[in-house]
DNA sequence: CGTGTAAGGAATTCTGACACG
DNA sequence: CGTGTAAGGAATTCTGACACG
């Protein structure tokens, strides 16, 4: 939807963007810390949002995170987002009316 | 600044975003309507404001418009806001409290 | 004028592997 | 575990030119 997650950057950019070599955004991806998309000839297509994921992900590694640990995390943050936004769903069909 | 004007999407990703070939594209660069920035081994990265241009170009042109013309109008309409914000900048050195 | 295309070369990216630790 | 690197190949992009109109 927004340009954030318009999946349309290289790798070579994103590199450039993040300052982390292309071999560390690979084995992000390998981790299934960020998932690309490809293009048809199989070059890995990164959004805004993704780039901003790597600075992340770089400053945990740094902290001395494991790429496993913070999957998991990421897991756990996504989960709870679901969770909210089915818990407002939810009042909303039952209170139409109201705004949060 | 912003995501909008950030230079990183390469020139087969604007021609899919737009529809546009690759040749159109480097046509309407050639003819100063855009102006992408380049890697250093020379491939054009353009933003998502290249590509909203893009697609406006590609309209007028449909619509019979040639590209000088399209230039003349965009540099009369850059020159336009370049006008607005002096004054603006001007007025509000004049009246430092005025909110616009 | 605006666009398609074939041509040849260069820049970019890909994968799988070996290395270190 | 996380990352560097050399290797070979494939995908992507570049320019200048010819063509049509």
């Amino acid at each position: 939807m927004s340009y954030r997650d318009k999946k349309v950057i290289t790798i070579g950019v994103v590199s450039e963007l993040t300052g982390l070599s292309e071999r560390q955004i690979r084995y992000y991806e390998e981790r299934r810390l960020i998932h690309p998309d490809r293009s048809k000839g199989g070059t890995r297509k990164f959004s805004f949002d993704d780039v901003e994921k790597l600075v992340r992900i770089a400053n945990q590694i740094e902290d001395g995170w494991q790429t496993s640990e913070i999957r998991k995390q990421d897991l756990k943050e996504t989960n709870a987002q679901i969770r909210d936004k089915m818990i407002a769903g939810q009042l909303n069909a039952a209170f139409p009316s109201r705004k949060m």
